[in-house]
DNA sequence: AGAATAGGCAACAAAAAAGTTGCATATTTA
DNA sequence: TAAATATGCAACTTTTTTGTTGCCTATTCT
């Protein structure tokens, strides 16, 4: 995914929220939608977000999904960072 | 400004291009708002995210205004993504 | 088997963002 | 001083995003 569609889907309070807590501990699809103050499809759309920007992926486990952070993306956010730095030294 | 309003500044094409480009050197308000294609004011609208997110700021000078880029943002953004690398290492 | 839990999908409504047009002002330049 | 340039602001339209309701299926627990 491009970096800009990176930025796009932190760039909500309900995803960063959930990347967050994710960063905290293992969750499934809807220990993850609870406690936010929108509905579980609600919370499900945004979760899709992240999955398309591909900061998680979903890993099915009979009747629960587990939602995992993926790394490589903040990766990408670093290597933007810098090369914006790197060009400002000048 | 928040995490998520810098990273929402930044989830656009045109803003992203905006900073990109300012990396690479000066720029007033007209200069940047060359070579999109849509009108001044859409683009001045777009800067005005980006000020609003404090990633510039613009400095009047007799009749044009100079833009220029906080590098404060940026590391931010960098201690945001350090934050959850450190939750995740564990 | 029946109830509860985890989840999917689509249609719709509401809210926010993007982009436009039109017009006005200040500063330079010719 | 007249024209050109740089910019501002507000109203309005279009498009996208957010969030909801309603309904359906599969898996697990009792």
């Amino acid at each position: 995914m491009s970096t800009v569609e990176l930025f796009r889907a932190l760039g909500e309070p309900t995803r960063l929220s959930m990347v967050e807590r994710l960063s905290n501990g293992q969750h499934t699809i809807s220990s993850l939608s609870k406690g936010l103050h929108i509905t579980r499809q609600g919370a499900r759309k945004h979760l899709q977000a992240l999955v398309d920007a591909k900061i998680v992926r979903l890993t099915p486990d009979g009747r629960e999904t587990n939602v995992i952070l993926d790394r490589r993306s903040f990766e990408k956010v670093k290597k933007f960072i810098a090369k914006i730095e790197l060009c400002w030294e000048k």
